[in-house]
RNA sequence: GGACGGCUAGCUCAAUUGGUUAGAGCGUUGCGCUUACAUCGCAGAGGUUAUAGGUUCGAGUCCUAUGCCGUCCACCA
């Protein structure tokens, strides 16, 4: 054996060995009892990053726990098209060339973006493997792939059958960067110091005469809306404005005569008590709107610049530009009477950052409370469960919340929606559940005949689904895409959706822990238990366990500006992956963000070695004394005092890291055998044992226990360190040795 | 505006349902290349567990209040 252990020549040979095994492979005949975890699908817009490698850390160490415990495992991999984060990277990338999506077709900008992808999937594939994931190839999965597809566009179908589909012209998220609608969720908020105005609208009556002159005083940050007012409100309650409710007012620069109106969602407390109402441009005023049956007129187009509604002097000015226009215009004419700071937050593309424009536009939603219920139920009577469990809580509250989902976005790169349109204006389908009419219908291929008309050749909407649609079936479309059909189910009365079912699926599902970053809860593991109980009837799956964030030493979160970034296949290249993946688990906890420095691998680098030193120093002390080891019981007459003290602290080890293992404290448990074979083991009983050995009668007998321990550890380290133990494993004199240590039996 | 998390050694973090002497890594001090380990090793120092109360035989852990830091959610113009 070599003086250090190197990590390069082991590794690589290391992997082929599990992968020629064939153990990596689910058996479905083996008859064991179940665990599978879904791989989060990495995004395939790039290589992998630090907080990819903590997640192929802590379900390799599940899995390869349960698998040495006795269960038939499946880890299904998979990648991620990533709808929009990839189309934002792809077009950074085509900035760097002078160059913008607009400039391609549909069609070749995602070409380009597929080959984009599939150049990534190759690496993220050999990344994952140098990581260590054991798991399952045979059955990775793309989003895209077809078959997964084919279930996404099932599931939508009886979304829109059961009339949970519809399409509103309703205020959306509108990034005039990006061009797409984004749901809530993709909407960061950020505080701003800007400015209150305070515009005078001057009464068209003069019943009512306030001192000293006749105008309703409206507070605003965004003067420019003013353009598409349709009225202004007052709280019901509001003694001030008690007499002008009903009264008219002329809207200043346009000279629309609109109503003053109540509603108690006015707050008196805040401004002057009355706001002007634009209920194209404001989510709040489009409410007020639609309960007051207002028109909205929409004065800033999709570009973010003011349409011809806006007027003759403001059309085609950007919105900023016309809030100058329109100050300098209200001040001219006397119409504004002050301004003052006011620090408030916007809301922001999470990708850009440019400020997002309330519209009204068609878009396709969810009516996502009939889903949000059962979603609810399952949660509050722990049947899922978090880890830690205040998610549940946090989980709860947004479930508690939630509004209608966004599903349709103006992007190319994604799967297109089903969505069919009659090109004939007065032919229109009722739907059986929501019995709306419309002219869209649902369809997976290109109709031969026009189902509504029986005449037109209909047209595919461009739309494709906000890509949590299709990842939030990600947990039972990769079951039902990977496995071998097993029959067709004829009760039509079921509640799954699919008339097919899978080996894969009935043997794994519900899986049984979804690990992912507590970042996701809402975008993606709401969504799977939405989407999983409303497809399959059934949860997705029982454990939620969500790790941190990952942080530098100082804190702080790691990205590209700071250059504070750790490439984890650099770090494995230096150190070995078994030193990273330590590093990344050692001493966290659930749920809480992870530290993680130069200095903290070097510390397991230098663990590395130690385990390679000690077993470097028991093999050769074998080989000297030509031991033949036998499976034989110990002599408990003869054991030393240190023999039994070892002993005893492997049997507590055992304990506690099987019991830290099974309720996810991964952190404690690598603490645990740390502290037992560095210092238990290295520092106390092997030096011991230096003098034991040079003791004629108990010099097999401590060979033997040098051998059990060092064996007993490499089992309990293997699902943290799996390349250094296996490769010790290999190496180790013993009789019934199995294949690998991967798939040993887990100590008891 | 609501909710959540954190405050433990110089730094970054652990510590199971309350239970012996609160543990690691890095840093620091001393000793050491003794044939497992200089890619370091061994030994030690370092703590009023944010503050103030309370419950308890016993509190880092449970309760109440306060302070500071951080995060998430939210349609106050």
């Amino acid at each position: 054996m070599e003086k250090v252990y190197n990590p390069k020549t082991v590794e690589n040979k290391i992997y082929q060995l599990w992968e020629k095994s064939g153990f990596l492979k689910a058996n479905l005949k083996s008859k064991k009892k179940p665990f599978c975890i879904i791989m989060p699908p990495p995004n395939a817009n790039g290589p992998l990053h630090i907080g990819s490698a903590v997640f192929v850390t802590l379900q390799d160490i599940m899995i390869r726990y349960q698998r040495m415990k006795g269960k038939e495992v499946l880890w299904l991999p998979g990648v991620d098209h990533a709808g929009f984060e990839t189309q934002v990277v792809f077009e950074k990338e085509l900035e760097k060339k002078g160059e913008t999506r607009f400039q391609y077709s549909p069609k070749k900008l995602c070409q380009m973006i597929w080959r984009f992808c599939q150049r990534h999937r190759k690496v993220i594939e050999n990344q994952l493997k140098r990581l260590g994931a054991s798991c399952d190839w045979s059955r990775e999965k793309f989003t895209l792939d077809k078959d997964i597809v084919k279930i996404v566009y099932e599931t939508f179908k009886k979304l829109y059958d059961d009339g949970l589909v519809y399409r509103g012209e309703r205020i959306i998220n509108w990034c005039p960067h990006h061009e797409t609608s984004l749901s809530d969720l993709e909407v960061k908020h950020k505080n701003i110091k800007g400015k209150l105005w305070f515009i005078r609208y001057p009464l068209k009556t003069t019943n009512y005469k306030p001192q000293p002159t006749n105008y309703i005083k409206v507070a605003t940050t965004r003067p420019e809306t003013m353009l598409g007012d349709t009225a202004v409100a007052v709280n019901p309650k509001d003694k001030r404005y008690k007499n002008l409710v009903g009264e008219k007012v002329i809207l200043p620069l346009v000279g629309r005569e609109i109503p003053i109106i109540t509603d108690k969602r006015v707050d008196m407390e805040f401004g002057t008590g009355a706001v002007k109402v634009t209920p194209a441009h404001d989510p709040l005023d489009f409410e007020i709107a639609r309960d007051h049956k207002l028109p909205a007129i929409q004065i800033i187009g999709k570009d973010g610049k003011m349409r011809k509604e806006a007027g003759k002097d403001y059309a085609g000015l950007k919105a900023l530009e016309c809030r100058k226009k329109i100050l300098e215009d209200l001040r001219k004419k006397g119409f504004l009477e002050k301004e003052e700071d006011y620090k408030y937050s916007i809301a922001v593309c999470y990708k850009c950052q440019t400020p997002i424009e309330p519209l009204i536009s068609k878009q396709w939603f969810i009516k996502i409370i009939p889903l949000a219920k059962k979603a609810t139920k399952v949660v509050k009577e722990g049947e899922i469960k978090f880890i830690p469990a205040h998610y549940k809580k946090i989980y709860l509250h947004w479930m508690k919340n939630i509004r209608d989902w966004n599903i349709s976005r103006q992007i190319v790169w994604g799967i297109q929606m089903p969505i069919w349109q009659c090109q004939n204006k007065n032919s229109k389908i009722k739907n059986k559940k929501s019995k709306i009419k419309d002219s869209y219908f649902v369809s997976f291929k290109k109709p031969k005949k026009c189902p509504i008309c029986q005449k037109c050749k209909p047209k595919q909407i461009e739309d494709t689904f906000d890509t949590w649609f299709s990842s939030g079936q990600w947990p039972f479309a990769t079951l039902l895409a990977s496995g071998h059909l097993k029959s067709k189910i004829k009760n039509k009365k079921s509640k799954i959706i699919f008339n097919f079912t899978t080996d894969d699926f009935e043997y794994f599902y519900p899986t049984s822990v979804m690990e992912t970053g507590w970042d996701i809860l809402f975008f993606w593991v709401a969504r799977m238990i939405m989407l999983g109980i409303y497809a399959t009837g059934k949860i997705p799956f029982r454990y939620v366990f969500l790790h941190g964030l990952v942080r530098d030493k100082d804190r702080q979160k790691m990205s590209k500006s700071k250059g504070n970034v750790i490439d984890p296949l650099g770090v494995v290249e230096l150190y070995g992956a078994d030193a990273l993946r330590m590093a990344l688990v050692f001493g966290t906890g659930p749920g809480k963000d992870i530290m993680i420095s130069e200095e903290k691998i070097l510390g397991q680098r230098n663990f590395t070695n130690k385990i390679w030193n000690a077993t470097r120093f028991i093999l050769q002390q074998i080989s000297k004394s030509k031991i033949k080891i036998k499976n034989k019981k110990l002599d408990e007459k003869t054991l030393t005092r240190a023999d039994k003290k070892i002993l005893r602290e492997l049997n507590k080890t055992i304990k506690s890291v099987t019991k830290d293992v099974e309720s996810f404290r991964f952190g404690q448990a690598a603490q645990t055998l740390y502290h037992f074979f560095w210092h238990d083991f290295c520092d106390r009983y092997i030096e011991e044992s230096k003098k034991q050995l040079q003791t004629s009668n108990i010099k097999h007998q401590t060979s033997n226990i040098l051998l059990y321990v060092l064996l007993t550890s490499m089992k309990l380290l293997h699902p943290f360190m799996p390349f250094i133990t296996e490769e010790i494993y290999q190496r180790l004199p013993l009789k019934n040795k199995k294949k690998c240590l991967m798939i040993e039996e887990w100590p008891i």
